[in-house]
DNA sequence: TCCATTTTATGATTAAAATCATAAAACGAG
DNA sequence: CTCGTTTTATGATTTTAATCATAAAATGGA
């Protein structure tokens, strides 16, 4: 995350998308450094028939698509907007010279980057041996640790639609239902009308 | 990638492993920055039942094991030398030093990790929604880009054995054999004696 | 407040890759 | 050169999650 005032130093403009609206598109050239404002955004692949990936979710403060500019490759996957959301967009010449004049910016991305390829490294694993309970359990765990998820008096309430959580762990809708039920009749989640909490 | 001139003047060592030898352990609390002098690195993961996914196979001037010792979290996979291998190690203290001071070092591994951000993006969304023929295809493909294969008049040499690429993809050995069987059937690649061409 | 859409839910069936079994060929250390 | 290990290979069987079908509950926009 970088502030607002650097940001501004460099000719930021704020941007805004309304909800399920496109971002940035897979197989596109990247242009542009992206930090949300406010709002939340996914990125997301789609396989021939439609079958949704989703790569990543992303709230206030964080950035999102920096691979790619830094490789001069295409994007691998479409950003979308979940909800009304609002960001800062700063042209890749600016963000480049933004980071050689503040080495410390460069620490920032690298732990964010770090960050980043961790969650992979662990849900890669997971998703290619593990079980079904397993991957879930571990993408509720990750969730806690670095998406928003509230602490309430039941627990961490893990606000995600089955839905998306099949699209995280590369299960299918019904699956994740029946995969959640077990967890709960095992005492590792509780489900409190229709809610998951961990 | 840093160069030896600088990574002497910060106090790297070497050392040498042997073929099989453990370089660092998954659940361990990284302590150095890890650069390849010569031979072969892979980083993987074993479930419980011992069945292994490999995160990545990493060769000549190339770095592993920087995600962890930016966030002070544990190694999420294990490091074995695949050859007998040689390495510079550096004091995690005195890589920060370096960095500190050598902005430009810190763009290059930015860079580097965004690369392997970029690989791990387009894996997981193989290995989630794709059947085997793509996703070993994919593999191969990217293999070519960013692994050292070779190439001479028969096409790229995919020096990787069958079980290296279901530890890659997520699919069992047979799985491998028989969709490499099916792909060399449908054109997508040759099989001359037994090694794979693309 | 009403209605279309999304989300959660459950049962039956299917398909696809994993598993199991077995073996030949190739490789490599001594 | 030899022998144990690894790699490639193939067929039969099983398992597990995907798929298909259907529906109730919840949500949200008009």
């Amino acid at each position: 995350m970088i502030t607002v005032e650097l940001l501004e130093k460099y000719g930021v403009i704020k941007k805004s998308f309304d909800k399920n609206d496109i971002i940035l598109e897979e197989g596109n050239l990247p242009s542009h450094y992206y930090q949300i404002i406010s709002g939340e955004v996914k990125m997301s692949n789609y396989n021939d028939d439609g079958r949704e990936f989703i790569q990543g979710i992303f709230y206030n403060g964080q950035s999102f698509g920096e691979p790619p500019l830094f490789l001069n490759q295409n994007y691998p996957a479409n950003a979308i907007a979940v909800e009304n959301t609002e960001i800062f967009i700063l042209p890749k010449e600016n963000f480049m010279k933004l980071l050689e004049e503040n080495p410390k910016v460069s620490i920032k991305i690298i732990e964010n980057l770090a960050q980043r390829l961790y969650y992979k490294s662990v849900m890669a694993a997971e998703i290619s041996t593990h079980e079904p309970e397993h991957r879930v359990l571990k993408l509720i765990d990750h969730g806690i640790a670095y998406f928003n998820f509230q602490k309430d008096k039941n627990g961490y309430l893990i606000n995600f639609t089955r839905q998306q959580i099949g699209d995280l762990t590369g299960l299918r809708v019904e699956t994740v239902i029946r995969t959640i039920k077990a967890l709960e009749k095992k005492g590792e989640l509780k489900i409190i009308n229709r809610k998951v909490y961990r």
